[in-house]
DNA sequence: CGGCACAAAATCGTATACAATCTTGTGTTC
DNA sequence: GAACACAAGATTGTATACGATTTTGTGCCG
């Protein structure tokens, strides 16, 4: 509005809650309320419900016929699906990476790396999942397969969602050591070892949530019963 | 209009546009007119947008702004990528397909393909083609893999228009066989042959498509030169 | 006092209207 | 005769308005 840098098409909007999303600034069964969010953007419902729809497709947000969007609750069958989908692409992926990256792509992945550090030096959690799951996407990217690179963007954010929603050990940052193995087989252009080190790395994340318990849907009734 | 039975909502039309990308009854490159679309519907222009948004989201349709949606015409690259997406995808999809398939899967799954044979015999190659499509969407159901299933919707999808643009031997019907073949490793629940199968059935689609050649994108200036 | 029925409020679904942008046809000028 | 400038037409982008559905608050009845 004060800043019309961009166009305030639907598409930022999208990207804007997306972030918000992925960074745990909007928990899951959150309410996305279209004339709010229409306020806060300074945009008609009609261009709010466009950027709902698209993250409704996304899987990111839910949408319920005449009851409004909320940002998804990914039920524990799709949280072992979600992974199970990365555990198909992403390894490969990785070796691919591997083969092809160039000093440039090195550079710019160690400063995603020290980013992701900074903020989780400065206590934003959120920003750090956020650039964690950027490290992969620029994986795929590197790889040069744009395409498989979008599912991966899709299911990191999905990924970041069932976190939010089934994370366990908190203490635990098995990102940090796996994100530097994989830089170094990255660097040496050892593609199979990538791929193993990719393999493990998804494994590890899977095993570092509680998808045992909780068997039945986890609905905003626990906000009630936990508050 | 005359038969509501059910809601005419966006999804339906969405639904009937990407139907007939799939059969190819709707050439790349043909203009999607909001206005044209919505009379033909008999709604308005709000819910086709809206279809036609989560069709660019499916890269069945491109939009471009001021200038209207039209179907896509996916690029040499994107043709690669697709079918590199698919194979690392659809083998290991197979393999537990194979695992826990049961008759009345089975049953189904012959069923899909004595329709799609119905369809080649009849003369509707569109229409074969689209349900050979589903026999590898089926697969990925019958895995238990919804995600997944998912992806593989949308790149079959996007095949169909791949084809419709690179097909180079139209008189080979080698999706008649490698279907087969598929069905009877699945029926003895042989995973290990279900997965060799579907990548090579997959290599195979990719090799008969013309990708060496037209390296500049066919724009619809084919069809003023052609006709 | 608890449960049900009804009404008011809020929210979403869709249609229509207006503004912005692009395309295209025409006229003028060199 | 060709190229540019301008205007008319068409199409998309966005906002607003109205109808439908759901939610919720209130009052009556058992």
């Amino acid at each position: 509005m004060d800043l019309p840098s961009r166009d305030t098409s639907s598409d930022t909007i999208a990207e804007d809650i997306a972030l918000a999303i992925h960074e745990h600034r909007l928990p899951p069964g959150s309410k996305l309320s279209e004339d709010e969010v229409g306020e806060i953007f300074g945009v008609s419902r009609t261009v709010v419900r466009a950027a709902l729809q698209r993250l409704a497709h996304d899987r990111l947000v839910e949408l319920r016929r005449n009851r409004g969007a909320f940002v998804a609750q990914p039920s524990l069958r799709e949280a072992r699906e979600v992974f199970e989908a990365r555990a198909l692409l992403e390894p490969r992926t990785a070796r691919s990476a591997a083969e092809r990256i160039t000093e440039a792509d090195l550079a710019l992945l160690q400063r995603h790396i020290d980013a992701e550090h900074e903020a989780l030096a400065a206590g934003e959690a959120g920003r750090a999942l956020y650039l964690s799951g950027k490290f992969h996407i620029e994986i795929a990217r590197i790889a040069d397969q744009d395409t498989i690179a979008e599912f991966i963007t899709q299911l990191v954010a999905r990924s970041s969602l069932i976190i939010a929603v089934y994370w366990q050990r908190r203490g635990a940052l098995c990102e940090r050591h796996a994100h530097h193995a994989l830089m170094r087989a990255l660097a040496v252009h050892d593609g199979a070892l990538a791929e193993e080190l990719m393999k493990s790395h998804l494994l590890d994340l899977l095993s570092s949530l509680d998808l045992r318990s909780r068997t039945a849907a986890p609905s905003s009734l626990r906000e009630a019963l936990g508050g």
